[in-house]
DNA sequence: GTACAGGTTCGATGGGTATCGAAGTATGGA
DNA sequence: TCCATACTTCGATACCCATCGAACCTGTAC
């Protein structure tokens, strides 16, 4: 279980339970153990209860006594997500997918965020990457709440956040909404977020 | 008896049997897997047996699971590292405690270092402050390893750097050995580094 | 509300493992 | 040669611990 969890993703007992062979009772054992031990955090989302390494030092220590074995490569957990849903869709009234993962970290990655408790804000730092989506400054800060996304098993923005990042996108047509949950990137969209790095 | 073992000398079965505070049985059966682990290895030397760690990676292991033990409360910085350990020790062949700290600090916050995947290289640009502890500028750059000190929580050097700074220090009588893993400064050391604001 | 899926708790079980006393092996010295 | 010391092996024991079936709890979907 661990070594699935080395991908700093999070899964719920039953995935890791699977990835160990062993029963989801097991699984619950060991995952409270560890979690009461300090080397899980648990996420509790709705009905789900998803497990993630505490920090990049437990990670750090994985993987050094990993090197004084050559130890089998983590097993993969394989997400059961279409894979066009699994590239940007909308939930609820935000960007998920490997899209709205993509902005997460360059957003968190380049310091435009503050932490305020378990909420965190987007700061000004952010302005002139959101100007070009049309989002004037004097907005800034917005509050966000980090979402767990369901296909990539880290987070995305909700929030306050979220919801303006997803209108914004849309009515910039950086990506197209449809019928289903499914968003597309364009031209335009895919351009200006590889300006960015993204 | 590994954290005994951490210093990086050779001990006998009864030395770490008395240390682990266990019969010389229990703790013959426990070197004898961590020596078939691949974790120690056996020095015979007459009718003695010595046990030493199997290298500068496995100490690197144990100190950074060492360092995950006060994880749970990652705000209260209570060691229970005695205070002259915490200061400065050795951790196997490199130094280790607030003064490896420092050196790690200066030194990579000056930029003498570049990075090379997870190993780091110390350059060139490190050679008057090496020259000092008579260190030759043609043996940069050195190739070293991040360790994770155990009560500080912060990196030092390990690996070649780490190895040839030790023993430069200890030549230079910068810091004094001893029987324990315990560094003490000399005053000539304390002034010298005092210059480069360590 | 009802069904259901995710998840945990409880209890029993079987295997594992740390432990030490006793006995055995090896080495060095008297 | 004989003993002391260092260390290991053997055997028995007690305890720990992972495991899973069954039952229970808790949110979500319809």
């Amino acid at each position: 279980m661990l070594l699935a969890l080395l991908d700093g993703k999070a899964y719920t007992a039953n995935e890791l339970a699977r990835a160990a062979d062993i029963t989801p009772q097991t699984a619950s054992f060991h995952l409270d153990k560890m979690s009461k031990a300090g080397l899980l955090v648990l996420l509790r989302q709705g009905r789900y209860r998803y497990f993630r390494l505490a920090g990049p030092d437990v990670a750090r220590t994985l993987e050094s006594i990993l090197s004084l074995q050559h130890a089998p490569l983590p097993r993969q957990i394989v997400s059961s997500c279409p894979s066009r849903l699994r590239e940007a869709r909308t939930c609820f009234d935000h960007i998920a997918g490997a899209l709205g993962v993509r902005i997460y970290r360059a957003i968190t990655s380049r310091g435009w965020t503050t932490h305020a408790g378990a909420q965190f804000a987007i700061t000004a730092a952010a302005a002139d990457f959101l100007g070009e989506l049309g989002i004037p400054r004097d907005l800034l800060p917005v509050k966000s709440t980090p979402c767990l996304d369901w296909s990539e098993r880290e987070f995305h923005f909700a929030g306050d956040f979220g919801r303006l990042l997803l209108q914004a996108m849309l009515s910039q047509r950086w990506v197209l909404g449809g019928k289903s949950r499914q968003l597309t990137m364009t031209e335009a969209g895919q351009r200006r977020l590889a300006a960015w790095g993204i």
